[in-house]
DNA sequence: AACATTCCTGACCGATTGGTCAGGTAATAA
DNA sequence: TTATTACCTGACCAATCGGTCAGGAATGTT
């Protein structure tokens, strides 16, 4: 036995059966965890407990608690800026803002928990993000800020700054997952998947109304 | 010596200079901390050493972890709230949404880690705060949303809900302290403080074209 | 100055933390 | 069938966790 033998290692070499199953049983408890408690309050045990598995034997397929945290992140940024980058230059504005508004509420209904490991991990200083940050999303952010400014050149919408409205995009519709407990208590009894519906009308006019030219 | 005689239960009597002193150097250290690892994350030790003092000093003062955190997130509510009270329903409706979006934006610039703190504590499913939101800010929401109504009624502003008006407000306005290491790194370099003045424009013009009649 | 009270510390405690390890069991390839 | 590899476990470890405690040092009061 060598170093070389070990789970990590041998992602290179084919992976069995049992081990597809396993890893992503604990990316799954990974994320449940990671996103209650942010990285540091999450312990091992608790990941272990939630994949349905020892601890040591988690620990098998994954040597350290940060590689855990690293694996989960990863599975989720490929989703989260899916969206973002099936905007398209060549569609009306209208249309491609009204379905990425939609397609990141609904992110937000069917995946809150990857929602708040995301908040969760940039609340804390983005210390594992940030590469990607600065790179991937900084790129698809400024590539898809140019079409807004040829949209907003040829006039189909008004002239502010797109970053602050992506921005706004982002901040408004992943509220309702990041914040849910706190929209929860302070509304009126409502479950999460109508307050999301309820929100849709509201979030679409008035963002809309407020960059479509009159 | 009985357990009458804790810092805790002192309260109720004078307050010593050096108390009132170290205390609030506890909330400020607890406050860094809080903000950055989250209730669970944080340790007692890093609190001691950001307040400036000895772990069994910090302990003199604050029995439990959990009471730092209590009264962090206490001292932290009023001025959160603030902005949201000076809502004012004879107030013209342009005017006071565009002043409370301006003050709510000006607290995430001076109050980042506040910010965060609420941030991290609802993410985290509000455990200690819930029963604040439930109560005292379910009903300032609902005497706000219901300002807010009026005015829709008498055609000053679009009728919308105003319970997701102020998320989007919220949401907005607080992803600038909150998120402030994603908008860091996905934007071209700027400082903080450049950048929510680079924001307050597109904001407050998007959201009041949004809801003001035409 | 004498005393009481408040403030502060080093040493310490049991519990929990992330992680290891020797060895046993199940799956699979020969 | 047998050998090999992958899978899994209980027992364990050093480090860190939240918190205690006896007693010394400051501070304030008379």
């Amino acid at each position: 036995m060598t170093a070389s033998d070990t789970a990590r290692a041998r992602q290179t070499k084919k992976r069995t059966r049992i081990q597809v199953e396993n890893e992503e049983k604990i990316l799954d408890g990974g994320l449940e965890i990671f996103s209650r408690y942010g990285y540091r309050g999450a312990t091992v045990d608790q990941i272990a407990e939630a994949s349905g598995m020892s601890k040591p034997n988690l620990l098998y397929y994954f040597r350290r608690k940060h590689d855990i945290y690293v694996a989960v992140l990863k599975r989720t940024l490929t989703m989260w800026l899916q969206p973002l980058e099936e905007i398209s230059a060549s569609g009306d504005p209208a249309e491609e803002l009204t379905r990425y508004i939609g397609k990141k509420l609904e992110f937000s209904r069917t995946n809150p928990q990857e929602s708040r490991l995301f908040a969760s991990e940039i609340i804390q200083g983005a210390p594992q993000l940030r590469p990607v940050l600065e790179r991937q999303v900084h790129d698809l952010v400024e590539q898809k800020a140019a079409v807004l400014r040829t949209w907003a050149r040829e006039g189909k919408i008004i002239d502010v700054d797109p970053c602050h409205l992506i921005f706004m995009i982002w901040a408004t519709t992943q509220h309702y997952a990041d914040f849910e407990s706190q929209i929860e208590a302070v509304l009126p009894k409502r479950g999460r998947d109508e307050t999301i519906d309820d929100a849709y009308g509201p979030l679409t006019s008035i963002l809309l109304r407020g960059i479509l030219p009159r």
